[in-house]
DNA sequence: CTTAACTCGTACTCATGAGTACGACTTTGC
DNA sequence: GCAAAGTCGTACTCATGAGTACGAGTTAAG
């Protein structure tokens, strides 16, 4: 699973592979119904030489989704998670929301086409990653314990994805939106408030 | 505007176009992809009658959104919004939130084929009264001020939306939603601690 | 330098879903 | 009860996008 031992691949070949997958990535991204047609025009690649490497939509799907997770991770783990975990989770979104949000129609491309499962698997690496920093906050007592675990990690994905369609419909400018993010996640990570209302 | 002065339908008619606007609904909303032979089928219909209603797929799609907005409206005027914002939209929330959900799939059908601002128009009034609401709450000094309008408004909305997805796959239970939506939102309209992380 | 790997155009097949044409049958409204 | 309005099946056309077949030309690797 780590590298290729492959009946082996020439260079050119190897060099292709790389341009269709970044043209998938980006096609992708930006219309979900993106054809394969345009993919390898994007690319600049005959359409049967991407036929050639993925076969199916499905293949080079998943292989773009592959990537963009890759990247992510990358991301991840060049941010310090140490520390205070509010400052750690809005280090972590200033440096990987736009990523997330650019990557959020090709998640979707994906789901009409891979088995729900499979792309819990790519995603397992990150929302790990997530997964543990929300967990470090909690044990800290700057992050609330009264949402279920998976609710408060996806939740801060569906924020993403929600922040990248305002900017993507310019109701939101690029520039803050990443402040904005962070500060829309950490409130609903925060401690709720004792009792909102008053005691009942 | 109010109600039709067209050259008249009979009352069959007027039957057929509810079944199909409700089958439209029902279908969309379960795949945003569903063909129109498909949802004549479940409205009972035959596909002649389909067009001889509506013409071509964005008429449809357009009614069934504005069907849903209605039947939105509806909701949310039966409910009390007067008195403490908080209390206000949690009441707002649990009464509404799994229509917003359902229609949410819908929702992307039509954002497909039907051009944004049209969109825009037909969520005016519903949207106007969460803005409403979100002034209120801010006027009472319940909820932040230091955020778009705009954002406030539509995250509350992606909250909802990403919890019907999590809903689908599985990983929220149904009964549990409301009340996490509830708080999710409420967390991220009430006012933002003075400084999370102590004087700077 | 030679061969296996790779590239890539052209020209298909195939499935799908939108929309049209036509015409016979049925229901409603007055 | 009769004309207009509505229903609806069958059989198209048309556009699109996935995937296949074939074969000639190009390039990297030993």
């Amino acid at each position: 699973m780590p590298t290729a031992d492959r009946p082996r691949r020439r260079a050119d070949a190897e060099r292709s592979i790389a341009r269709i997958v970044t043209a998938a990535r980006a096609c992708l991204s930006g219309d979900p119904n993106a054809g394969l047609d345009d993919i390898a025009k994007a690319a600049g690649v005959g359409r049967m030489t991407l036929y050639g490497h993925f076969g199916n939509r499905a293949a080079l799907v998943e292989a773009a989704l592959a990537d963009a997770l890759r990247a992510g991770e990358e991301a991840l783990a060049a941010v310090d998670l140490t520390g205070d975990a509010r400052q750690a989770l809005a280090r972590l979104l200033h440096s990987s929301w736009s990523l997330v949000a650019e990557s959020a129609v090709l998640l979707g491309a994906a789901r009409e086409v891979l088995p729900a499962e499979r792309i819990l698997e790519l995603h397992a690496a990150p929302a790990q990653r997530v997964e543990d920093l929300v967990r470090r906050g909690q044990a800290q007592g700057v992050f609330r314990t009264d949402l279920p675990m998976t609710w408060l990690v996806n939740v801060v994905h569906h924020i993403l994805k929600g922040a990248a369609e305002e900017s993507r419909a310019q109701r939101l400018e690029a520039e803050d939106a990443a402040g904005i993010v962070t500060a829309t996640a950490l409130a609903v990570l925060a401690l709720p408030a004792p009792d909102p209302l008053g005691p009942r």
